[in-house]
DNA sequence: CTGTTAGCGCCTTCAG
DNA sequence: CTGAAGGCGCTAACAG
């Protein structure tokens, strides 16, 4: 097998030798790979031949710049995201891209001084890549350019973005309707906590329930905030000794991630605090291990897995598309589950108040169009 | 901003464009912008000021079909492996290729009928990729190819594979200390909790362990095997069947993942089994939620981000070696941590043993070389 | 220090 | 249906 002077260079048969071990033009053996239709039987299967004796690939960058087409997408990720989260979704994306043919290039970011920032932005107008999904929320810009002046096509997963097209849940919903449930449940003093207050999804869920709580309607009900600085278990360790430290103690907790949720749970229950014969405690996002804490977390689920699915179709279609087709925007709606973690307010709380609110409206946003791909 | 018909080509400036901007010729574009030093000052002044006026960004193809150098490297993972432990691997990885300024193309591989196989392969011959870090243990393969006769560095990260270079942890050595330290409590009766049998970690880990049972010194002790079929926390379910069935039922389980063990202790302490006062539980990697669930779980803990970034560096330095490196092999050590989920046998045992062993010898394996970069 | 030139490997008109 | 030829955009010799 030839080597290379070195290793990284592809050192394997190029088409000019599958042309001349078949006996044909470097056209037929091109278009024998390409178009087969294009081309006799008997060609076609001596190139074939030609092509297995030598082992040949074609050259993807040569190809490349020909066809201005990378078959690549970049998908750009937050380390701060939670990591079961993040999983998830990015394996929908992984099994939508790979079966599709398209080949995905991830990338961290975490607006280190705009060295990572570049490296970006250039990717978007090297011609790499073919468009992208966004994780962050935010758009990357670098040197008086952003990501999206690049004109490829932009998915924004989990989070609004200006000139991109996006996928979201119906997560504002779903948290009010989690305190309303709660205040049902005879509830009148809250406590929010909050994650990483420039996170996207976290200024949402925050906007949401603090619009809600300054209903006029609202007003026996009383919300506070604790800061976690971030979706982890330590952070929510942090939110408790703030929750510790309060008088009187909010009976209800609405954490912005599981893990802040889990971290805080496991905090007070050491300091003695019943959970929920004290508090109860609502996650979001509906990790795998909101089933295996103590006690089990009530949480609002999001449909991780089918989030990376959409996300990769809408790109695609994008992509594909033979002209630049209007911003879509889609929410997929995620559940409420409400488990252990949660109960009727303790008895020396405020009473019940008369029901709060007439019949909560029914989940008005649904998926619009392409229905992600669920089976396999 | 000129856009092309369609979207997908990149359709910004050329070098030529670049050039005759700035008065000069491509190939003094081209020096200014690679080898700034071989410009005189004022030229590469005036590329600069043509390159920021026109948004040039060169083509990546055609620079790669030049140089033959693409700087990304492809990652081959399982998409059965624990989400936690991956992401944190992912993390790292990221975090030195990244640093070094490479890309890194993610891709899964589940051995999916020979079509995934065959991108991948092809991936390793088109020139695309400079080198690979295989998550999945093994090397794939398609149409008679092999990902290693590309000749590119390839890196197997927590599995050893022919022809790779390896980054390992010393696994056996601390699941055989796990069972000597629950031996030394008076454990007598075990149950392994095994993972999916096709994985190398799984075997390496039940290897280990039978040998170690094997031994004529521990005649006394006894080991059994359930079955998860997965590192998950249903797999974990499963297994959990499986001992409440067994009589006599082992005092110590040893499970090859935490997400088992944590199924485990949950559906074993639902039916009334104490934990550590009926049963002892080891779990296998340290993730985070072994922290957060009940009782504390005993582990051990992998290095789950200095993997990732060893893992990275051993590949950059094969990829920019001059000559082809010999293939290198690292060991990076784990962490036994006994914590509330471990404890003495139960009265109703058979009496401790005399201590077991001789003082077990300190873990002998160590990083060779390149320490991974662990600031920021 | 700068410009001219010759490809890298492939695909795709354009003739035949 | 097949072959010849040009060029995608860039860089690295080689001259000057």
């Amino acid at each position: 097998m030839v080597r290379g002077k070195q290793n990284g260079a592809a050192r394997g048969a190029r088409i000019g030798d599958v042309a001349r071990e078949a006996g044909v033009s470097t056209a037929t053996v091109s278009r024998a790979l390409a178009h087969p239709a294009q081309v006799s039987k008997e060609l076609r299967e001596r190139v074939g031949a030609a092509v297995a004796k030598l082992g040949y690939t074609p050259n993807a960058a040569a190809r490349q710049l020909r066809v201005k087409r990378s078959r690549t997408v970049l998908v750009v990720t937050r380390r701060r995201w939670s990591a079961p989260f993040f999983a998830e979704v990015l394996r929908g994306l992984d099994a939508e891209l790979s079966a599709a043919g398209y080949a995905m290039v991830l990338a961290n970011f975490d607006g280190d001084g705009g060295n990572r920032s570049r490296q970006l932005v250039d990717m978007m107008f090297s011609g790499t890549i073919e468009g992208a999904v966004m994780l962050s929320g935010i758009v990357v810009a670098a040197e008086g350019r952003t990501m999206l002046d690049a004109g490829l096509p932009l998915v924004s997963l989990c989070a609004a973005a200006e000139g991109t097209h996006t996928v979201l849940t119906n997560e504002a919903e779903c948290i009010v309707e989690g305190a309303r449930r709660l205040a049902a449940l005879g509830h009148t003093d809250f406590l929010y906590l909050a994650g990483p207050p420039s996170n996207y999804n976290e200024r949402v869920r925050w906007a949401a329930l603090s619009a809600f709580f300054a209903e006029p309607r609202q007003a026996g009900l009383r919300l506070r905030r604790a800061e976690s600085g971030d979706f982890s278990t330590d952070g929510g360790l942090l939110t408790a000794q703030a929750f510790l430290g309060l008088s009187p103690r909010p009976t209800a907790v609405i954490a912005s991630a599981d893990e802040i949720a889990i971290g805080f749970m496991k905090a007070v229950r050491a300091a003695g605090i019943g959970v929920p014969s004290d508090v109860s405690v609502l996650g979001f996002d509906g990790i795998e291990f909101a089933d295996f804490c103590e006690p089990v977390l009530s949480t609002i689920r999001q449909p991780r897995e089918a989030l990376g699915r959409l996300g990769a179709r809408v790109l695609i279609e994008a992509i594909e598309a033979p002209s630049l087709p209007p911003l879509s925007h889609h929410v997929l709606p995620s559940r409420l589950d409400f488990r252990a973690s949660t109960g009727p307010a303790p008895a020396g709380a405020a009473a019940p108040r008369p029901q709060a609110a007439p019949a909560p409206k029914r989940k008005s946003a649904r998926a619009r169009v392409p229905a992600p791909a669920e089976g396999r």
